[in-house]
DNA sequence: TCTCTTAGTGGCATTACACTACTAACTATA
DNA sequence: TATAGTTAGTAGTGTAATGCCACTAAGAGA
């Protein structure tokens, strides 16, 4: 039936007879805050959960969207105004009576890694407001909208599991960073401390960082070299 | 083109006033044929792609599905007339002309092990013929309807990763099994010999078996201890 | 000049594992 | 009955990865 009827131009009987689920696309935004894994929340402004936090997130549009990722950077751009690097499917979730505005809710859940200052604490259309909220406090907070805790977990999960490959983070980074701030960023993100001889060892062994010839970052201790992604 | 809306009979304005995407669901159903990792692939009897060989799948039912798994079970009970153990969610793809049935379509990938005698080689409603398709033979053939080429790969590397972290396949297994037995399942997986003395070590330490007491397996040669799952 | 703090290096011990070699137990066949 | 062939199962050694600890270096500030 509908693999045997089909062609551009035709309408396929049975592909009408089915309606299809509520499509969203939902986005667990990544940053470290004070020395924190923190996810950004929006405050929902409508029903359902009016009030309470979710993770910021929007409508798949069709006519707007070339595909799942396009979809996600759009929603990311006219709801925070950013554009996310290191964009990365998670899963998608999906069944009757997630989302009261529909009779059958599908969510692609998608995660990025940003500097908290990339993201302008008044923007937030839609939202009455935008928070960082630390990783932990978000999985064990029960009065987060829909299954949004889930999905959190689901992003740190794999994010920890990027980290433990030596997978960097550099959406966390600047251009420019020191071995003592991305072992930093890596120690917020696993949550426990790492040691700094056997983590330089193995960052040397894989060749990913090159040292930015002469630059050093200067501060109140002695200096350190500056790298940059290889 | 198919335009499908979502309905509800009390929703907000928001949820009716977008089409929604034509949404599938694909499996990748994975055995060890002559001691190679295959997948199952059905002749596609209609159009689009007619005659090619794809993934066996189907069209999310939201008046019959519980849960996008639970549509994955319906599918393949449909289909070829399984239930389907060490299901997995692999990947959600979506687009614009991806399937000319719809604008828009949206595949959400499921992954299983099988054993391959668990299909019956007759089943396979709506399809003119199913067959086991070495994965590498699959991955590498340009002919496949879709993007399913990508999903089967997605399919081998996410279950190929598992069997790195020991993760093991017991879909594969029957409930009691030698090492031996166990050890040929992995080298079909990941497509490469293992050392017998360290794959039992590794196992040993990790504690994952328990060996069934007095059982057996016995044959041309040495008989062999069976274990089971712990 | 001394202390504090971070940057950066070196060495030893432990662990995980690959590799090799060996023994054991069964069948089949001469 | 002896022997070859095949799989089951064990043991030991070397090496690579890495955890752990200790050390030196270079700056600021008191």
């Amino acid at each position: 039936m509908i693999e045997t009827l089909a062609v551009s131009s035709d309408i396929p009987a049975t592909a009408q007879l089915h309606p299809m689920p509520f499509t969203r696309i939902e986005l667990a935004i990544l940053s470290i805050v004070d020395g924190r894994l923190a996810v950004l929340l929006g405050k929902r402004a409508g029903a359902p959960h009016k009030g309470k936090w979710a993770l910021p997130g929007g409508v798949l549009r069709i006519d707007l969207d070339r595909d799942l990722e396009g979809a996600a950077q759009r929603i990311a751009g006219e709801r925070l105004g950013v554009t996310l690097p290191y964009l990365r499917q998670l899963q998608a979730v999906g069944g009757k009576s997630r989302d009261s505005r529909a009779p059958w809710a599908l969510s692609i859940a998608y995660r990025a890694l940003l500097p908290s200052d990339a993201i302008d604490p008044k923007a937030g259309k839609r939202l009455e407001a935008i928070r960082w909220c630390a990783v932990d406090e978000a999985i064990a907070d029960s009065k987060l909208a829909f299954d949004h805790a889930d999905l959190i977990r689901s992003a740190m999960e794999a994010t920890r599991a990027e980290i433990e490959r030596l997978e960097l983070p550099f959406g966390f980074l600047p251009e420019a960073f020191t071995l003592g701030e991305l072992q930093s960023c890596c120690e917020a993100i696993l949550g426990r401390r790492l040691d700094k001889s056997s983590f330089r060892r193995r960052l040397d062994e894989r060749e990913l960082l090159e040292p930015v010839a002469g630059e050093m970052r200067t501060g109140a201790f002695r200096p350190a070299q500056l790298y940059r992604r290889r």
